[in-house]
DNA sequence: CGGGCGGCCTGGAGGC
DNA sequence: TGCCTCCAGGCCGCCC
């Protein structure tokens, strides 16, 4: 389930597998992702085409390609990104490839095909419908309380669906969603037409932690997420509430509760989030 | 326009 | 052991 910190973690741990590759050759296996993979398209913007930088905006990966265009990734709930060796077998759901300059392939697999692979051109590539609305980056200075608070503006639904909403934070999914909220001591149903300035900043502070220590540990390996050597992560022995119902809270004891909000899973602590 | 909800998709888990 | 159902959830589109 990768969020803004599986993204980010995979996005250094290719640097420097990618940057400076050149793309020789594109494969599409299987186009039936979330959209349809424009083969054509792909190879037109990546063949022969060497790879100068690696972004991210939210939860999608921009690999920036010289000449004018940009790679666009996102994985969606399953999809990894990985560099194989040129000769590995292809896996079963590895859906695209590029094969490099050195021999290697960069290999997109996504079981549940949830996840996105497509080129636009680099000028303006922020001000694509995709990225256009979505909320400022949490790691980039555009977190504060005050963002959130204006972001609130007249609503007066649940805390943890704000958050959630990418057009208020990018990059924020369910599992940091819930873990910030417990960090900040914030119920998950707290409308936000209740919280006040000083909690919002609290708030805003607990994503950014969150998130940050999140990196700094590799990412939350639940099921699928690895970095581009296919590396797991182990944030997920840190998490305090997310998929531990019935284990005590970390910071006060009491057993920890899930609840279904919007039709996701919400985990917190009665005790210590008001 | 905010917000709720279904659909997309497969694998893994749990019940019987 | 096998079959069934349910659940995971980011994002989009539809609806009220």
């Amino acid at each position: 389930m990768p969020e803004l910190p599986e993204v980010e973690v995979l996005r250094r741990s290719l640097i420097p597998r990618l940057l400076g590759r050149r793309i020789v050759e594109v494969e599409v296996s299987n186009p039936a992702l979330r959209e349809k993979v424009d083969g054509a398209r792909l190879a037109a913007a990546a063949a022969g085409r060497r790879i100068v930088g690696l972004g991210r905006r939210a939860k999608y990966l921009l690999v920036d390609l010289e000449g004018d265009h940009s790679l666009v990734v996102h994985l969606g709930m399953s999809g990894r990104l990985t560099v194989v060796a040129g000769g590995a077998p292809r896996e079963k759901h590895e859906h695209v490839a590029f094969h490099l300059d050195d021999g290697a392939r960069l290999r997109f697999r996504d079981p549940r095909r949830f996840g996105l692979v497509l080129a636009l051109p680099t000028a303006g590539l922020l001000a694509d419908r995709r990225f256009a609305g979505l909320g400022p980056e949490p790691l980039a200075g555009g977190l504060t309380g005050e963002t959130l608070s204006r972001a609130a503006g007249r609503r007066r639904g649940a805390v943890k669906s704000f958050l959630l909403d990418g057009r208020v934070v990018a990059g924020v999914g369910n599992i940091y969603a819930c873990e910030a909220l417990h960090r900040a001591g914030i119920h998950p149903r707290r409308s936000v037409a209740r919280i006040a300035a000083r909690r919002w900043t609290r708030l805003a502070d607990a994503v950014r932690a969150t998130l940050e220590a999140a990196i700094a540990q590799g990412g939350t390996t639940l099921n699928d997420f690895t970095d581009g050597a296919g590396a797991s992560g182990y944030f997920q022995v840190s998490l305090a509430v997310y998929d531990r119902a019935g284990e005590p809270c970390p910071r006060c004891g009491k057993p920890v509760r899930r609840i279904v909000q919007t039709g996701r899973s919400t985990f917190y602590c009665g005790g210590c989030q008001r």
